[in-house]
DNA sequence: AGTTTCGGTCAGTTGGTCTGACCAGAGTTC
DNA sequence: GAACTCTGGTCAGACCAACTGACCGAAACT
């Protein structure tokens, strides 16, 4: 039998990922502010000095700066390292391939479940989308909706993995790079919009409770999404 | 913007947990000894002040107890608390749903991308099913089989979504419980007999490149051990 | 200009973890 | 049965992580 050395995460370590994987997301954009260091500590229920040393790692590695008395995310984010055997075409292959195993039969199945409480929920949720939305607050709205729309397959530990997918979509920072590199402000609308328009897609058919155009709304949307991601840039 | 608070997991509790999983699944079986304090705490590369702090708190769960001079798991293990929105039943048909969804599809990616070399490694894992096992040695090349199959496809994240689905499968100590509570050692040697044959199936689909033939043997693989663990035991 | 808020620094305390040692008793070997 | 080995139990001392509480200078705000 094989025992697992222990590992030892301080807490300061724990906070510093925590707020390197928001700074990655865009949910702390470049240029905004971190909050103050007691108000984090708050927040985490920790000591200020223990939220002090994870800042100060995040100082050294460059991704927040100290501008007067404040603490700013840096306005240009140095590359985050990235898993040196995936190149970006690679990752996000990978990433539709998993999200077109796991999405489409738990968004079928959730689509066969649904109720009229929970397709209320989901076509207000959808609303939401209407009207002009930053990428950060698309992005939040978007893990928002595809986590309702899972839930409803009732199968907890389907919801469980859903949800490690959904943290590789939307923690990496390579993924805003690759919506937002070189790309035109319009062209990144463009990109919501389209979006927007495959989750109305999909809306429609968990609120029809119907499993097979679930599946097919899926799939296009996936393909769309993705052909979205890997098309060139603008010269 | 919303913050995780921050958890603390001592040394000893990491301890304790590990071993805590490795008593559920059956690889530290009821009655078996437990390694010493000075060998644990080298294997988990910590202080034996750790260790015995772990086993401690073990003790006074019940799951293991001293005689003599030595450490021993009980022969009769409390029950483990399992949440109680999910009864047996409930729990096993949400976790074949889940390898539904998962492992066909998971499976036939890597039939479709099996080589020379996977091909043999999976044929030399099979001919280990050969010979009695018993049901601990079973379920660890159980696994090892299907962790080998599903590497097949590929795709780091499939494999890592699943491989949180065995974790399900083989360290809920209840699929034991599931499987030899009040069921006779023939009817346990036979669910055992047909598991293996599900297994060469599933091998020789594989070795084929067969991704039409895979998913079907691995379809019926999972039904027939659903109805094997939800069949009526013997009065 | 006055007030508030922030980051910086510090002393003292608590709990966790470690190293190294020693002992009594159980288990093993001869 | 004696000798040896191994185990759990206990202890002292040290170090580290994390915390509490306080205070200060400077930036930001009113």
């Amino acid at each position: 039998m094989t025992f697992q050395p222990i590992t030892r995460s301080t807490v300061s370590a724990q906070i510093r990922e925590q707020l390197l994987r928001m700074i990655t997301t865009g949910e702390l954009a470049p240029g905004a502010r971190v909050p103050s260091e007691r108000e984090l500590s708050e927040q985490f229920e920790v000591a200020r000095t223990s939220v002090r040393e994870a800042i100060q790692g995040l100082l050294s590695m460059g991704l927040v700066e100290r501008r007067g008395n404040r603490t700013w995310v840096a306005e240009h984010l140095p590359d985050v390292a990235v898993d040196s055997d995936s190149s970006t075409e690679v990752f996000v292959h990978q990433l539709f391939e998993t999200r077109r195993v796991l999405e489409v039969p738990v968004f079928a199945l959730a689509a066969g479940r649904s109720d009229d409480g929970s397709r209320e929920a989901v076509r207000a949720v959808v609303q939401r989308f209407e009207g002009a939305l930053t990428l950060c607050e698309f992005r939040q709205l978007d893990r928002e909706f595809h986590t309702l729309i899972a839930s409803g397959c009732g199968n907890p530990l389907l919801v469980e993995l859903y949800s490690k997918v959904l943290d590789q979509l939307f923690r990496s920072w390579e993924i805003d790079s690759i919506l937002t590199e070189q790309r035109e402000q319009h062209e990144v609308d463009e990109i919501i919009r389209a979006a927007v328009e495959g989750h109305e897609v999909i809306a429609n058919a968990y609120c029809a409770g119907d499993p097979g155009a679930m599946a097919s709304a899926v799939e296009a949307h996936l393909t769309e999404i993705e052909d979205s991601m890997l098309r060139p840039t603008t010269p």
